[in-house]
DNA sequence: GCAAAAATTTGAATCGATCCAAGAAAAATG
DNA sequence: CATTTTTCTTGGATCGATTCAAATTTTTGC
């Protein structure tokens, strides 16, 4: 009854607490921040009044402002937010860096850019400390945009080459070379392979001419890893089929029945990623061919479904959540400087890849 | 040489940029937030000056402070961070939850509280406009810290009954039903429960008592579906051996090799999770039993691992993606009310139920 | 009981922006 | 050219806390 008007009641601030204690600004925030310097007495009197007037304790906005540091490291994609969640290749990288934040203690703040104009947005205004950028693609748009915020980042999986900034990558030459010369190993001679994009978003085959002037250097080391090995082998890879897709399902299909419309079909199949390594896997078994017995399959990644999968997937492991822990001490620990790393991959062998059918 | 030190230089404010371009500082703010309103020739200029002296644009951390809204949702558990993109139910929660993130262009802020002194101060400090809740174990202490905040909350599956507060929940009672209905029209009689927890953290066999004094809601109304509907097939659910877990491999585990250790060995589990249901499925297959022939499970979540297992997993699935979604929404859309719903829940048959074995 | 030392408390300054009422400049009108 | 309108610009107030040097109070020592 005698009550202030209710209506929408602004919150309580730390300068409502401290005039209604009777106590200064700054032993109202000591209260909070750093008990052990005030009285008990005052303590305990300032804390009831916190209390009786349903004060919700320190503003994070507030103490933000002052102190500078969020406490919390932002991981940006061009995907939509989901990504995380359902990608699995990202979702073991996130664990890695989740493992480096659970730590330190450090938040996690999910920003997607997947339209132009709010990716701009999103990024300018994150509340985060630094970035990991996962560069899938528009990678270099996304890594423009956050520079521009001075911040520290480090681009993942960057496919386009830049000294200036940080980067975590993997062998994708040595990488290309093991699964190459697995096949080969296996007496394979025919080969196709299913690709990543060269440069802007198209799908189909690729020419050399392509290759040449490709934008995205993974993909470019991957088809030289491959390349030098079978050479080494004596396959004439000019005559090798090399189709990029967009990393999923429908440009991955349209590839195989691209591949294997021609007369002189592939032994064995080099797929720049365990998503279309799966993919094809599944679009072969459909097709009645046997894999490995009529074709075999590596992938390049190492995701944790490349183990499930019917036969399971021989790939090209990448040090995945090491990589996510590595990205995110970067930015934990930033001092200032550039770094840049390769991480070694390895060839796992499962059963997705077995000798060369006889012909 | 020229240049002033370098050292460590104190970050371009805007107030720097306004003072060399020769403007205020509210026309250099409108430069930036509300360019149509100022002049073509003044914009220009002091852009020009920003982008000279690398000026990273407005500072997010002022401009929260004035603008109150941070855009951003957190999801906090008591869980460590990576358990988002671990644990299945919480892969595909966090899935709906992004899905609405994304259409209104709000971020994601992961809030763990895996231990004790930092999830305080995890929580209370996380820059966020509300919160959802994933209360899987300790979810009463993270509920009292968050009310604190006074922000918008959800809590998610929440264990404990408590009307005060927002809450999206499913039909348990009607989930346990469907479960046990199921199984019972099989012809099975001779049933075991593999429980969540009823109260604190402990594992082993339950006895009527702890049912009664149960602290977890959600255990005990699963528990009760299966039993109101076992009862109407003439089981004898005092018989029915109940085993509580910590839904991990260890205790699950524990619990079957107690329940299987028994003269009468059951033909039918009812487990109250995927994650223990699959572990069943193993466990069993390990030991020679096989699924369904000789032991029928239902699980409970419906998590898409349960649809790759094998045998594939019968289970009640609860409408993960729409949780998550709503969730979003009540945070996103608060408007001042305490909002509770309860979900409704579906059976799932697969393939790990079957005809009871005869004896 | 008094001075010196130790423990608390104070309040102005600061963090980096946005907002807005009022004033100034430019453009339009007669 | 004077006046009215319209368009920009200005600078103080504000968002909600923390910090730190200086002032004050309490303790300690003799």
């Amino acid at each position: 009854m005698a009550s202030p008007i209710e209506g929408h009641a602004r919150p309580i601030r730390l300068a409502d607490i401290a005039k209604a204690a009777g106590v200064s600004h700054g032993t109202a925030s000591n209260v909070f921040s750093r008990p052990e310097i005030v009285r008990a007495e005052v303590r305990e009197r300032v804390k009831a009044v916190a209390e009786a007037m349903g004060y919700a304790g320190p503003d994070p906005k507030g103490r933000l402002l002052r102190a500078g540091k969020v406490n919390a490291i932002g991981v940006g994609t061009t995907e939509p937010l989901s990504y995380f969640f359902e990608d699995p290749f990202a979702r073991v990288m996130m664990a890695g860096i989740s493992e480096a934040c659970d730590a330190t203690g450090a938040g996690i703040a999910l920003v997607s850019a997947a339209n132009q104009e709010k990716l701009a947005w999103n990024i300018q205004s994150a509340l985060v400390d630094g970035f990991i950028l996962f560069c899938i693609e528009g990678g270099s748009r996304l890594v423009d945009l956050t520079r521009e915020r001075r911040l520290p980042f480090v681009a993942l999986e960057l496919g386009f080459h830049d000294e200036t900034i940080s980067a975590i990558g993997v062998d994708n030459v040595a990488g290309g070379r093991l699964a190459a010369r697995h096949l080969a190993e296996f007496g394979h001679r025919r080969f196709a392979v299913l690709s990543l994009t060269f440069g802007e978003d198209r799908t189909g085959f690729v020419t050399p001419e392509m290759v040449r002037s490709a934008i995205y250097t993974g993909t470019r080391d991957r088809l030289a890893g491959y390349f030098e090995e079978l050479s080494g082998f004596g396959v004439d890879t000019t005559k090798v089929p090399i189709f990029e897709t967009e990393n999923e399902e429908k440009s991955t299909r349209a590839g195989l029945e691209a591949i294997f419309a021609g007369g002189e079909r592939p032994t064995a199949i080099l797929a720049m990623s365990d998503r279309m390594a799966l993919i094809a896997i599944e679009w072969l078994t459909r097709r009645g061919l046997k894999v490995p017995e009529d074709v075999s399959i590596v992938g390049f990644d190492g995701v944790p479904d490349g183990a499930l999968s019917d036969p399971p997937l021989t790939t090209i492991a990448q040090p995945i959540t090491e990589i996510g822990r590595r990205a995110a001490h970067m930015i934990l620990d930033f001092d200032g400087t550039v770094r840049r790393e390769t991480m070694g991959v390895e060839l796992v062998v499962r059963a997705s890849t077995g000798p060369a059918p006889r012909t």
